[in-house]
DNA sequence: GGTTTAACCGACCAATGGGTCTTATAGATA
DNA sequence: TATCTATAAGACCCATTGGTCGGTTAAACC
């Protein structure tokens, strides 16, 4: 194994395991040995690759949270489909992936974004940026769906982009809790009647 | 000063300020010091009225979240006009006075629910009683809605509560750092297109 | 075969955490 | 005035934290 191969192996085991300790209990809840315990490494392995806890942390967002989102929520609603489809099936999907973990925790990004609001102004730049990137393509999608003819030209396509954003936010953290499954089967139920009344509104029924 | 008095002071006292230093830093990176720190009190203060850290949280939930929750989010709705007003209404109120927040982190009660989920049960069960109230009262608003005329009777009352409920967890976690101002507006006016669709319809337009 | 060095070990440190315990004080009571 | 008691003070305890540092090992290179 070279060694650049073999440090990228230690580091991304060290990323993964903390992304899961950290979503699990907390950033701050969570300390680097209880990342290295269970990895069986020592601190002299995790301070020889990262600087420090935030700089660790801030790798995790860039190389594992970023990924995960662009391909869990922005990838899927990208294509030139009706974009109320392709949001819906990507809502049930998320939800879906949601209700069959077994030790769900919540919205990755927005527990995030809830624990280090006004406590860390540097990480919070990094998750604003996620979110900054799924609001846009969320925008550009409604506004494609408004241009093919799949959506109303009325629509405040950026109003609709903060209410996505937020409902989903919202029912994953109910999510956690009580009944997930109903829940989502309730929750996807009312987006699509949200969606119904942004369709295209012919001149007159026929 | 009566005894009792002064003694359910000095406690509300380090209630006020412990929801405060909680809701700003999280639970877990709030020291008891830092409260009483902020209120030149003694450790010995605090034990002498409190058990422990998670008793002290749990009077703070009962006595201080509890109440808030209800007069913001519950009371409000309750009234016998129409349903989708008065919770527009309500909404509206509780997001302007998150705006004019100058330190806002959040919805209080979703907040602590993602900081507490999966690390202790006890305060979770605390928490989730608050949440099942709110979802209580929303679903009763809107059946009153429909038994009064105001609701469409094909609405699923239990799904309007739980779409209410995510979208306004939601957008309170999204507003703690953008424009929380414009995201309002645009959220408001989205609340209001979706509640348009769960109008009665009328046989036919006359 | 000897030397260098990437990768890792683990003892150690100062600070901080929740919680305990003995002691002080001030106002009520007798 | 003397005593009692509710309230509070703050020194102390011990576990844990992020971080440092000198040392070890094994593979790569000359």
């Amino acid at each position: 194994m070279e060694k650049t191969l073999k440090r990228m192996a230690t580091m991304q085991r060290m990323q993964v395991k903390g992304l899961e300790l950290f979503y699990k209990n907390g950033y701050y809840n969570t300390s680097v040995d209880d990342i290295l315990t269970e990895l069986s490494l020592s601190k002299g392995a995790f301070y020889y690759h990262f600087d420090s806890k935030e700089d660790f942390f801030i790798q995790i967002i860039e190389n594992l949270l970023a990924r995960k989102m662009y391909s869990m929520l922005i990838e899927p609603i990208e294509g030139h489909e009706n974009p109320l489809d392709l949001i819906t099936q990507c809502f049930e999907d998320a939800l879906e992936t949601a209700v069959h973990n077994e030790l769900d925790f919540g919205f990755v990004l927005s527990n995030f974004i809830n624990e280090f609001n006004g406590r860390n102004e540097n990480i919070m730049k990094h998750l604003n940026d996620i979110l900054k990137i799924w609001e846009v393509n969320l925008v550009s999608a409604v506004q494609r769906g408004k241009f093919n003819g799949y959506i109303d030209r009325h629509v405040d396509s950026e109003g609709v982009a903060v209410f996505l954003m937020s409902a989903y936010i919202g029912v994953r953290t109910l999510m956690v809790e009580t009944s997930p499954s109903a829940r989502k089967y309730r929750f996807m139920s009312q987006l699509r009647n949200y969606f119904k009344s942004m369709e295209p509104k012919r001149n007159e029924v026929i």
